[in-house]
DNA sequence: CAGTATCCCACTGGATACTG
DNA sequence: CAGTATCCAGTGGGATACTG
């Protein structure tokens, strides 16, 4: 699936704004918070959602899956009884890591709780 | 309206998580890319309609009111006719724009335009 | 444990027509 | 020019029940 906007035609070529094509990634109302949690550590499936509260298995999957796609998390499945999956980033996801530390310090300090 | 998540009771406070405050605040499909548009200067309306396609007029004035909400853009009505009104970046705004151009930067170092 | 499979609903984005 | 005011449609998130 292509998620890619603003295609303006140049030669042969697809100018795409960059912004945009990070917006297209971490869109998703728990992309950003996933991350972040995996940013330290690989965690498992049930963790993740423990550290999600009220985020539903259904959801938690589907975001997983598009973070996947997009290269940003690495899936792991050990194949045991009972299963065990583990998540993490890939290279790509954590060289995203520096701006999920920016996004919190930005946070803590500019913006008050409301 | 109060957009925080993850709400927890600690005594009289309540603690939220900083990156799910910032991903409140740049949720939204135009978000990002017009605090990218502001981030060099003000822009009028019609400037902004014109640097983002496809965007409607009522799409656009929402995301400016609610990045105005959330103290991110100032907006300056200037009494003429025909009317003139101008966005830019508030101090808050301002202090965002480094994680756009991360953003920016990630983007163009680390994704292939697929 | 780590998921699917459904169904549902709210919200957000989009289109269009109208206005001070 | 810079918006409102409506209305509509799609999608993404959420709940629940079931499964290898």
């Amino acid at each position: 699936m292509s998620r890619s906007r603003f295609g303006e035609p140049v030669g042969e070529q697809i100018e795409v704004c960059p912004v945009t094509q990070t917006q297209d990634i971490i869109a998703g109302k728990w992309k950003i918070i996933i991350l972040w949690n995996l940013s330290t550590q690989t965690r498992r499936f049930n963790e993740l959602q423990r550290l999600l509260p009220n985020i539903s298995k259904g959801i938690l999957t589907r975001q997983l899956r598009e973070l996947e796609e997009d290269q940003m998390v690495h899936r792991e499945v050990y194949k045991e009884v009972p299963p065990k999956v583990e998540y993490s980033l890939t290279p790509l996801g954590q060289s995203f890591i520096p701006i999920l530390q920016s996004m919190g310090e930005w946070s803590k300090k500019n913006l008050v709780s409301k």
